[in-house]
DNA sequence: ATGGTGATGACATCAGATGTCATCGGCACC
DNA sequence: GGTGCCGATGACATCTGATGTCATCACCAT
């Protein structure tokens, strides 16, 4: 698709990530990084949404997976067993490309226009999930529930994975979903 | 406080809220707010954050309740149960404001902006109470997925409120905290 | 009355975001 | 191989949110 030099788009990408990590998110500038890729800020803004959007591209895909995942689960798995095996699905991905998805969490951290922007993302992947498990059959509240529910669960063994690079971002989801089960179980 | 005209604090706010109801958040300039309010635009930024924060005032001091509210709580009580209680204080709160509150949810569901910080405030508000159930003795990871999933929870009754207004929202909390429990509980 | 204090107005500036139009390259079609 | 169309980009203009700076004014204590 390049007319000019190949790869516009990748290019403002790498300028934009290597320019956010050594001088911080809001420092630079879309101008900044236009020019560091050798284009305009108008070609910039074709692109991308915004400033933000460049640390989220790539997640819409993730998205399908983890909804393409559930749906094909065997029909007779209850919400939370087939929900569980699309979150890992998504902590694989992440696990697969750690340094990478850990600096990303890291600039994150430090800007809460960037976290602001995490969290409509969680909550998209969140409202997908509720609708591929209506479609399954569940009640659609107690579908939005446990979706919410479980995603919320993700986040903290996500957050507890940036304090814990170490260990593996698949089995802490697994930890905690059952630390949320013991503790939201009707048995309590 | 007023030097000039008094109030000035309340005169942007519910001019600010007139126009955003008048004509949409995303047509509302801040030198409308300000000039609307008989002030200036800069004083307008010297009370508020930014345009979205005078939809969210009033949000610290309810948040402030919820965790006192679980902090009080029996000590013998489990987690759910104390934060269940402190649930219930904020959606009694919203339900007593019930007009007011629908009316801010459709403005805040009407601009992705909006949303972006009401994410961020339930964020908040969930870490604050994994805190306080830190603070009486949870494990700390149990304690975060427990106020977040919690917290998902009354989103998804406050989502299910502004569909059902007649319903009212601290029993429609206890409804969707109910289908948390049964859908993760550990009997599964 | 008098000087201090804090809120406000007036002005300037910067960056994000968006519309508009010209231009240039590649591609299909003749 | 020319010719013209289409899509991507550059150049320019503009709007608005946001922020810094400084003067000014009312109120208050003394």
């Amino acid at each position: 698709m390049g007319r000019w030099e190949p790869d516009t788009r990748g290019r403002l990408e790498r300028a934009a990530i290597e320019l956010y990590l050594e001088q911080g998110f809001d420092q630079t500038t879309v101008a900044q990084i236009a020019k560091h890729a050798g284009l305009t800020t108008r070609t910039f803004f074709r692109h991308f949404l915004d400033k933000r959007d460049v640390l989220f591209v790539g997640m819409d895909e993730l998205k399908e997976r983890v909804a393409n995942t559930i749906a094909a689960a065997p029909a007779a798995w209850p919400m939370v067993k087939a929900t569980a095996s699309g979150l890992t699905i998504a902590a694989a991905a992440l696990q697969m490309r750690r340094d990478e998805a850990q600096a990303r969490r890291s600039l994150i951290r430090a800007t809460p226009e960037l976290r602001e922007r995490e969290l409509i993302m969680f909550a998209s992947v969140a409202e997908t999930v509720a609708t591929v498990l209506s479609d399954r059959g569940a009640a659609e509240r107690a579908a939005r529930v446990t979706a919410q529910a479980m995603l919320a669960a993700f986040q903290v063994a996500f957050e507890y994975w940036g304090e814990h690079p170490d260990r593996e971002l698949p089995q802490l989801v697994d930890e905690v979903l059952d630390e949320l089960a013991e503790s939201v179980g009707s048995d309590d």
